[in-house]
DNA sequence: TTTGTCCTACATCTTTAGGTTGATAATTTA
DNA sequence: TAAATTATCAACCTAAAGATGTAGGACAAA
């Protein structure tokens, strides 16, 4: 009989050859993991990736020579199907934030016990994205804060609520880079037609040009009406 | 000598009757919480936290009369510095997203065992934002998702790269909403010479017009690189 | 029915934006 | 050093955008 799960392949990224040596030999003691690879250059890591297909990698995000950050990406990009946990000895809530959004699927620090870190492993490989309690509080924060403008305004200061349908549909197609005669054509309607709404538009949002108006539409949480993040 | 910690004190907004007398009466029994005020309302959930400011409120977001949500967002703006968890029947990953990015501290489900609801409670409590690990991969899988395509380009795609640094001023200047003499002024250089860093901008990032040029610094991740989100 | 809002449309005028060519000086790179 | 890039500015022109006023028809609310 064969064994229940396959043993998850592990890459690891780290410029420290000492922690990649710790880490390394933690790993190769739980029997659900094999190291397929361990470097200490984010290049290599990035070539490794490509030739292995790990299931996972375990990235330091705090190399100088070649940003952890930036190799997370290249290799999102590659679109290898690899899951990557972000290792970091900082708890900064904007790395955090960066990392998470270009796809790792986990940040732990390096302070954190190696239990920890085997738990995130755990987690990640199963499928879901593990961030530690604190950290997860830290990336809510920034989060939260980053919407915070948008949000503070309430429906009656929010100027786009002042917006006729018609009006909203013009700005919408303002907000994807149309002049007159593409607003015209999409919307069946004359061209002066379009400069009187947008005209109407431009007073009702207190701004001077379409540029303006975008990026009160954008500022203000218009996208998010449809779809997505600001 | 008294206790060492005071209760929080909890205002529950939730349409459905029962349920809202389920979870008072849950949350009764423990020691550690007083409930202060319970409505079916909406609305009158918002007074209740404007005259008691609790520490703790559980808001219904499955609401008909008036959108869950939308109440969060009126109590935040408030800034009584209560701590929301948002409680729901679905596992929506929009509806996740929505609720923490108007600053709900948690999001729990009506489903979940009642021990899990005042974890979460102990956790939103004491300052910590707490989501399920289930619901917390769900937000992540929406929040990855919504910065897809900005990450998709490989920086030889972004097309943002090939500005020079005063390129990059000016388009920073136009992502402001400013107009010709309005960078003039700021850069202290004249009209003209904006006029040609901008439609070399133009030309570098395959735009026709300013508008265009400032949805693809936004799409881009332009302004990330000074601060937040999109 | 009247009042008001909204969508449509046009004319006119002023201002801004955009395209092009050319030129100088400083800086960087090869 | 020579070549390329960058930043600066000018003059000129056309196209587009913005400001303002007017107005008819549809529709809904008072």
């Amino acid at each position: 009989m064969r064994e229940f799960k396959r043993k998850s392949r592990v890459l690891l990224i780290d410029d420290n050859a000492d922690h990649l040596r710790g880490v390394k030999e933690l790993i190769t003691l739980e029997s659900s993991y094999d190291v397929v690879g361990a470097t200490t250059s984010a290049n290599m890591g990035i070539n490794l990736a490509k030739k292995y297909h790990p299931d996972l990698i375990l990235m330091d995000i705090n190399m100088p020579e070649k940003d952890g950050l930036q190799a997370i990406q290249e290799i999102e990009r590659l679109d290898l199907g690899v899951r990557i946990i972000a290792l970091s000895a900082y708890d900064d809530a904007d790395l955090i934030f960066r990392a998470m959004k270009i796809g790792a699927k986990g940040y732990v620090l390096k302070t954190m016990a190696s239990a920890q870190l085997i738990y995130a492993m755990d987690e990640v490989a199963s499928g879901k994205v593990y961030l530690p309690t604190a950290l997860t509080s830290r990336f809510f924060e920034y989060f939260q804060n980053s919407f915070k403008e948008e949000n503070s305004k309430s429906s009656e200061e929010n100027l786009l609520n002042y917006l006729t349908a018609r009006e909203e549909e013009v700005l919408d197609l303002l907000t994807q880079g149309n002049n007159y005669k593409g607003i015209a054509g999409k919307l069946f309607i004359s061209e002066t037609t379009v400069k009187t709404h947008v005209n109407n538009i431009f007073q009702k949002l207190q701004v001077n040009d379409r540029t303006q108006a975008v990026l009160y539409a954008l500022n203000n949480g218009f996208a998010n009406r449809r779809k997505i993040v600001a």
